[in-house]
DNA sequence: GTAGAACCTGACCAATCGGTCAAGTTTTTT
DNA sequence: AAAAAACTTGACCGATTGGTCAGGTTCTAC
């Protein structure tokens, strides 16, 4: 049975293992998927063996399902900060640039988030289902009420937030694409990217 | 050897099961990624053996790549259609329209596409560094030219077509997501996603 | 320093998977 | 109708993979 079972989390080597564990399994996960991934893929990349993984996590799944709940709430954060008070269409963008920085930043937790969606997401569909479509259905309220007051254009807040998903999450995930279709020549992606974003959805909202 | 070999492709049973082999693999690889499927998976959802299955392709990997090929050329091909001659805004918005129809009539091979390209597209790389980047700088030619003319607002051409293919295939690759978020009163989300998107790239590219 | 807990691993196992093959059945050709 | 070509499959093989376990090593508490 794998330290995970016991309550307490306690020694060094444990939290040094466990991160060390979860840092070269999201590495594995996020370039080839779940069934693509083999534990020792990530004993290797972590510098451990295959049996001391599995000291650390219960299976192989385990470890997958760890990685995904402690990616959803880092992925999901940026959208509590969209508030009702601030002007709308600066208070959108900005959620706009944050997602895309998130998009830079940590394109392994992005790809994790599109493998796992793409199959199905057969193992966080509950999530999408309560927490995200609460934490939506919230902010939805308050888009409603921005372009019922002519602060910004009429438009569906659900549609919304999936273009602002697609858009700035593709830039991590299609980053292959993305590369190879932009010239070598040209900077960062992310660099032209982000003023492009802004200029689209602030004149797309501008009532 | 596999069938497959002979050049020739002529017998009725050979058009038969050839066709029937890629439709079920197409199922099974949409679903599950290439390290995901296995060939009695697609074996079983075609009604063959195994055996029966490796008589028509030589191995599990040919069978990934004829699917790819053939997708990529239906998949590129409403790009083809944007015409410099046309009413540059309603040339754009017809392309994304046309786009958004693909990802609803042909979800499987949107799905092909993105689980491909998010693990690295080691099979289509030299597709989309070549035929598709070709196409799309002369698009994006085009483009320019209408922004030149004060046609169309000033936007950057490729990420134009960034935002309109994962604004588009997000609801064919995340259509778990998006059915997990809209509320089962709404009807089908193409349905919404349609009106919503044409009002969007109209807006921006408003002169 | 020593007892016990925590940590680590080589060797191994059972299941799965891609692929082969010999031998049989069906279809087509003549 | 008989020969040839095309088609089909049960049985099998080697490699990979998730996971186990007994026994050894290292760390920590006292």
């Amino acid at each position: 049975m794998a330290r995970s079972q016991t309550t307490k989390k306690s020694t060094r080597i444990q939290r040094q293992k466990n991160t060390l564990i979860l840092e070269a399994a999201l590495d594995v996960f996020s370039d080839f998927g779940f069934r693509g991934s083999t534990i020792d893929m990530i004993a290797a990349r972590a510098g451990l063996s295959k049996p001391n993984i599995l000291y650390y996590f219960d299976n192989k799944e385990a470890i997958h399902t760890t990685l995904l709940a402690t990616m959803l709430k880092t992925w999901l954060a940026p959208l509590h900060d969209i508030n009702a008070d601030g002007e709308p269409i600066a208070e959108i963008c900005k959620y706009v640039e944050h997602k895309l920085n998130m998009a830079r930043d940590f394109p392994r937790e992005s790809k994790l988030f599109a493998n796992e969606v793409l199959q199905g997401a057969p193992h966080i569909l509950p999530e999408l289902q309560g927490a995200l479509k609460e934490l939506v259905a919230q902010k939805a309220i308050i888009i409603n009420a921005w372009a019922k007051k002519g602060e910004i254009a009429n438009v569906d807040p659900h549609h919304l937030f999936f273009a602002i998903w697609s858009t700035t999450q593709h830039y991590a995930d299609f980053d292959i694409q993305v590369r190879a279709i932009l010239d070598d020549t040209t900077k960062d992606p992310f660099e032209t990217a982000g003023p492009f974003l802004n200029t689209m959805f602030s004149t797309m909202l501008k009532p």
